[in-house]
DNA sequence: AAAAACATCAACCGCGCAATT
DNA sequence: AAATTGCGCGGTTGATGTTTT
């Protein structure tokens, strides 16, 4: 994880190594393409780096594996990202993906916390910080990948990039900001929704089981703040946008669905401290007005609902 | 019509972890 | 025990296509 905050190089040097020379970079060929899927039919997926041995192939292991994944693999599907994709892909992004802490001084101290995780998996967490952690630490664009067949990890986090990181930039804001945060959750995500439920009602009912299923959460705590930022939606996020539907916050509210592919909680936000707080809430407990209570020593955090936190994280999801 | 600006996405990179030697 | 190799990830780039000026 030390990766990302290490401040990247820049990167502009290559070619720094000598003995490249034989290597092909840049597309693939259908030739190339048509000899590593030989290969693969035979020998099956891994063995990424033998490639080059078995076949001749001038490629890299790293650059078959992703020619592999990202399109020669079966069922991979690329372009197109429909509607009901993309409100999947911002809904699971806002649940797991932000990640809060960017100054490496913070990074350090949680750093900690995280060995203290990993290494002691029974370690209790009595600081929402702590949990913000691991909610970093276990984001991957993969997890969000597996719940959309056929799409690769690569190409969602190149719609994250294109279309959502860049639509925060034109509103000049962070797309980490509690008040874009907001604008998607409480304004965009909705309206998505809507296009989705009217798609599904004017074609065949073959989508309504999808619809169902991507229900947007209600979110108690931050509802209130959804208003301000709800200007930001003229601003015509992503392709397809139209200023048609003036989508309110509580609308959210007072939709009551929770998100099915969570299986036993949903996410809240708390609304203090920039918005980061998040709040874990069992299913079954009900939900429990817990701003301004502060978080030190709750004791929802019990080494169950950890564990099961952790199960979610690492096994379901 | 031409050029410039912008958008897209396949592919690259370095890093860190895990397995193997 | 230490070094090497393999793999997968997030972040980034750049060629190519598209839109705007």
């Amino acid at each position: 994880m030390e990766r990302s905050l290490a401040e990247n190089g820049s990167s502009g040097t290559y070619g720094s190594s000598e003995e490249e020379m034989s290597i092909t970079k840049g597309p693939w060929t259908e030739e190339e393409d048509s000899v590593l899927f030989d290969y693969i039919t035979v020998h099956g997926e891994g063995h990424w780096n033998s490639v080059a041995r078995y076949t001749g192939l001038k490629r890299t292991g790293k650059s078959c594996r992703l020619r592999w994944l990202n399109y020669l693999r079966p069922n991979v599907r690329r372009g197109n990202i429909t509607l009901q994709e993309q409100l999947m892909i911002l809904d699971l992004h806002s649940r797991w993906g932000n990640r809060y802490y960017t100054s490496s001084s913070l990074y350090h101290r949680l750093n900690v916390v995280i060995i203290k995780f990993r290494v002691k998996p029974t370690f209790h967490v009595y600081d929402i910080e702590h949990v913000e952690v691991m909610l970093w630490y276990l984001f991957r664009w993969s997890k969000i990948a597996e719940h959309l067949p056929g799409r690769t990890d690569n190409e969602i986090k190149n719609y994250w990039r294109t279309r959502v990181v860049k639509q925060a930039k034109q509103l000049k804001c962070d797309v980490n900001s509690k008040q874009f945060r907001d604008t998607l959750r409480f304004v965009w995500m909705p309206r998505m929704l809507e296009r989705i439920q009217a798609q599904a009602s004017s074609s065949a009912q073959a989508q309504t089981t999808l619809v169902s299923n991507v229900q947007a959460h209600s979110d108690p705590c931050g509802g209130a703040t959804a208003t301000a930022t709800a200007s930001a939606s003229d601003a015509g996020f992503l392709s397809e946008a139209s200023s048609a539907v003036d989508v309110h916050a509580h609308s959210l509210s007072d939709s009551g669905a929770s998100y099915s592919l969570m299986g036993g909680g949903s996410w809240c936000s708390h609304g203090a401290e920039e918005g980061y707080g998040r709040v874990w809430e069992e299913r079954n407990n009900g939900y429990s007005e817990i701003a301004g209570s502060g978080f030190g020593g709750v004791d929802m955090w019990t080494e169950e609902n950890i564990c099961f936190l952790q199960q979610q994280l690492a096994d379901d999801f």
